[in-house]
DNA sequence: TAAGATAAGAGGGACAT
DNA sequence: ATGTCAGTCTTATCTTA
């Protein structure tokens, strides 16, 4: 809120910081009204004049409880349902035909009317699917919970991942492709945006699809959807191997050091970063007298030995590093 | 047993046709 | 659209210390 002169105009709180709101509501201003008294905010959030009573603010925030109660005994105390969710095809949103048999006053209803109840709730649920796109999504998500249940995500992975299927439906992606292979996909994507550790490989075996399948569905994803992918940092992939492997925070700190420098030389581009942390992990681990064999690595960060031994040899040669 | 070397092959990106 | 090419990474196998 803001007053000018002797005008006064309601911003929406939303518009305003903290900050900005803290500073824009007065303790005390005369009323454009009667001149008289003066407006004051009371504890309910009411902006009004202490004289005539002149309300100058209609959006104030509604300060008391949230709940709704829907019982006689008032201990029901409900607020409005489950909350919305991507993850549902109908984002949660529908309504069902219960499957109680007694009516609104409680008394139990004849054969007959439970026999159409049966009918009509046949049919509502044959209703629900409005489109073959929802129904691609009802058998989308539920897969989604399948690959959840073996790949352990967040709700933020979840949420993101039926954000993007949900794109790639609108695009018409999902023609000719499994939902699965689309799905995996899509948890990949879901994955990369949040940075959440998931490899290829994870999500391939999660849904028992071949991961060259959900790499070129991931790869058709960011094509066609113009997504925008964080690069993986190899620096991240460094604390992942090393907890991974029980490395020392000694030989970390020098694994981090190889790989800024390695940036600093350019000699990391176009290389894997998992094969670039590991082996700067490993020759870290031998410069430190760590006891650490390529092949524990290897196991931690999912890259093979050979891998690492390639990588080493450009460090050595990049970084002028002696082992 | 760990490390290193080598070979063959897969798959994708960049580029030319 | 298709083919070629350089570079990366993998698997497999063998040698060396």
């Amino acid at each position: 809120m803001q007053h000018t002169d002797n005008r006064i105009v309601v911003l929406s709180n939303s518009t305003l910081s903290d900050e900005q709101n803290a500073r824009s509501i007065p303790v005390k201003q005369s009323c454009p009204r009667c001149t008289k008294g003066s407006i004051v905010t009371d504890p309910n959030g009411e902006v009004a004049c202490t004289n005539c009573g002149y309300v100058v603010t209609q959006t104030t925030e509604e300060l008391g409880k949230e709940w709704r109660n829907f019982s006689d005994d008032g201990r029901d105390r409900a607020r409005t349902g489950a909350p919305t969710t991507l993850t549902k095809y109908d984002m949660g949103l529908n309504t069902t035909i219960g499957r109680g048999d007694r009516d609104s006053s409680g008394n139990p209803i004849t054969l007959s009317m439970k026999t159409t109840m049966h009918r009509l709730r046949s049919w509502d649920d044959r209703s629900k699917f409005h489109s073959a796109a929802d129904r691609n999504l009802s058998r989308a998500f539920s897969e989604l919970n399948r690959l959840n249940d073996r790949l352990v995500l967040n709700d933020m992975v979840m949420e993101k991942t039926a954000y993007i299927y949900r794109k790639a439906e609108e695009r018409g992606l999902t023609r000719g492709r499994s939902i699965t292979s689309l799905l995996a996909a899509s948890v990949y994507a879901a994955c990369r945006d949040t940075e959440t550790p998931r490899t290829l490989t994870d999500i391939a075996s999660a849904s028992n699809i071949k991961r060259k399948e959900v790499a070129r569905c991931y790869r058709l994803l960011i094509r066609e959807l113009d997504l925008k992918m964080p690069v993986v940092d190899p620096i991240k992939c460094i604390s992942r191997i090393a907890n991974k492997a029980d490395i020392s925070e000694k030989s970390k700190r020098k694994a981090l050091q190889m790989i800024r420098m390695a940036i600093d030389a350019k000699i990391s581009s176009g290389k894997g970063p998992m094969g670039l942390a590991a082996s700067a992990l490993y020759t870290a681990c031998v410069l430190n007298g760590e006891n650490m064999t390529q092949d524990k690595i290897a196991e931690a960060s999912g890259v093979t030995s050979v891998t690492i031994r390639n990588r080493c040899k450009g460090l050595k040669t990049g970084l002028n590093v002696e082992i």
